[in-house]
DNA sequence: CATGAATGAGATTTCATTCAT
DNA sequence: TATGAATGAAATCTCATTCAT
């Protein structure tokens, strides 16, 4: 009711498309608006608008709305998979590489920053969601910390250092970071650059004798 | 009035108690359910059935639900302000009391973690509410940056690192370190002295000579 | 909820009355909101506020909201029997009479207007309200037949008019003329005296040879 | 979605009908409970029952109750607005056709005659609502008062009596004839003719010399 | 006598979902 | 494939009324 005006009608995207064709679709504007509106705006009413079909439509698609949003959540793990470096190289441009992919991703499509970072979602997407989501993270965890372990191994970063909490420090700057720089226009704008060098200067000790 | 039937009005047995009462015990049960359900599960119905007492009854202590939400957001609020520590002492021991002081209120009172990250919470708090939680959050900024900068000043933190990254750094240490010890049983728990130790050590620098 | 500042509070009666003093005060209350609000804001809480007691204090002077509104109608009755004149003198005189008292009566008391005219008050009213209230009205047209009759006979009106088509030029003119008197400001006010001037001469004939 | 429970759904029976021929078909709806339940009693669960649909298709087809009672109001703007005669010919005799046309309209359609004269309505009609139906209202006061000014301009009533105050009369006599014959059974009937026979008389004065 | 707390019924409205066309 | 009509469940909120204090 608050907002009832919403003039922004879709340029009417083709009428009948196949089914293959519509399902990305849906999930693409479910995580329009889940990034726009958020979780509570995310209705069938709404995303046959945001789509330019009819909320009933929906449904010849997906079963039901939890599957439009496990798909909405796919679409993100597919996108955050992507952002994981090959597994060569020294461990810390490993790091770097995913940090630097990771926050680019967010750029491009801020959708995903939300679902990534929504604890929330988990429970919008219902429990085989909160799964997938939940997988996903761990996955990002498993990577940092192998990359610290690593580099712990070969000297880069003191192996005095627990690893656990370290990858805590790069895990909390990287979400830290993507909000900050993502969103529209941040008030204290940092490159990927910039960003990393505090943090590989951090990790690797800063003190000169 | 309306239409003058009366049908079986029930004894209308349980406690009776006064709203002065009533009101914390709402809002305290309105941060429980957000923390164990989420926001999606905040209905008049659930805070009811918390509380013990109808549904309806919510509305005698609280004009609608944005009031009860507000009302656990500013118990938050009072919850985070009681972290801030004395402005006095050295600079990083000011941050590694602020460290120390939230973990264990996340530990108290794990419903506040959640409430303090959820980002999605300013559109079931509506604009009021999500003006109070910026700016609270906002103050966290400020001390920790406050602290930072005099640090570098004092020569503890290296006056070479862009202060604003380094914010981000501690900021989202600790909220990934609140998030990974917080809840009913972390998988890898850790001190805070373990973790304020890490930390402390990459922000003074950590290669010997 | 539309108009949810009423700053209007009244001077706060003293506390504790009788039943007996506070009764009449209850129901001249109900008599004003249902003048100025409308039977749709005649609530036990509205009706506490304009007299200054608690919403359940309503329910000690009165069993329920449907005995409020009867005393509220009694009140009108009891202030519409006093506009009958006295059953002497002249037909025509005695219904100006009626015509002037209830003009006035309206001026006074503009609550009684709305009731005495509500056809919807009947169903506010439930019943034995609407009973009532017919049997109020059933009197005035009496009263104005029997006026009408003995004018026809006494020859102060033509005889050749139908009885109850005059009765119905009366009242709907007394409706009529009340309804566009009353009220706060008249776009076309005029005296009783006016009115009645016209009413009288279209009765006794006013052509003149 | 926000709970993904989905019990038992019935198959929905009954009948389809487009929203062109719905629209209409609550609005009369609306018009029936108004004349014969009161305001208070339309609500949207009458109204479905009314109808024969659930109370929630209510809202497929308006927007909100508001808007279900406007367009309740507009159905009697047309039909009133269709009594008032062409405006050539006698002024009497156009007064006259008005007279009938109203009487007629309120034969065949008893619910208008309890919105045209229900002053509460304003309330259960909103300011917009209001707003037309006193449109309405005045536009018949205007043509009534046009059509005895012509009349006296042209000799057929006395000049000598007041414009306004005849206006009342007549409409006076036209709300209460209205009333009075209207209805299930009417106490006391009579034609349009003899109604009209005695009002005519009465404006053209009745004294023969 | 007075009140504040409590409540069940019901009103409006939203929403996911089904079904006939 | 697409849709509009329909629906039951649930959410928010109001209100008359009861009861313990």
């Amino acid at each position: 009711m608050r907002d009832m005006k919403r003039p922004t009608r879709k340029p009417a995207a083709p009428r009948r498309q196949r089914t293959e064709d519509r399902r990305p679709q849906i999930a693409d504007a479910a995580l329009r608006i889940l990034a726009s509106k958020g979780a509570g705006h995310l209705t069938a009413a709404e995303l046959g608008r945001e789509v330019g079909i009819a909320d009933s439509t929906i449904f010849r698609h997906y079963r039901d709305m939890e599957e439009v949003v496990l798909a909405a959540i796919d679409r993100v793990r597919v996108l955050l998979d992507e952002t994981f470096p090959p597994a060569d190289g020294r461990p810390l441009d490993r790091l770097r590489a995913l940090f630097f992919a990771r926050l680019a991703l967010m750029h491009q499509h801020p959708e995903v920053l939300r679902l990534a970072t929504s604890d929330r979602l988990e429970q919008v997407a219902g429990p085989e969601g909160a799964r997938r989501l939940r997988e996903t993270i761990q996955q990002s965890r498993r990577f940092i910390d192998a990359c610290l372990r690593e580099a712990q191994v070969e000297g880069d970063v003191p192996a005095s250092l627990d690893l656990t909490i370290l990858g805590w420090v790069v895990r909390g700057t990287l979400q830290v970071a993507v909000a900050s720089t993502a969103g529209p226009r941040p008030a204290e704008p940092r490159t990927p650059e910039e960003i990393w060098a505090v943090l590989e200067k951090l990790l690797r000790g800063t003190r000169t004798p």
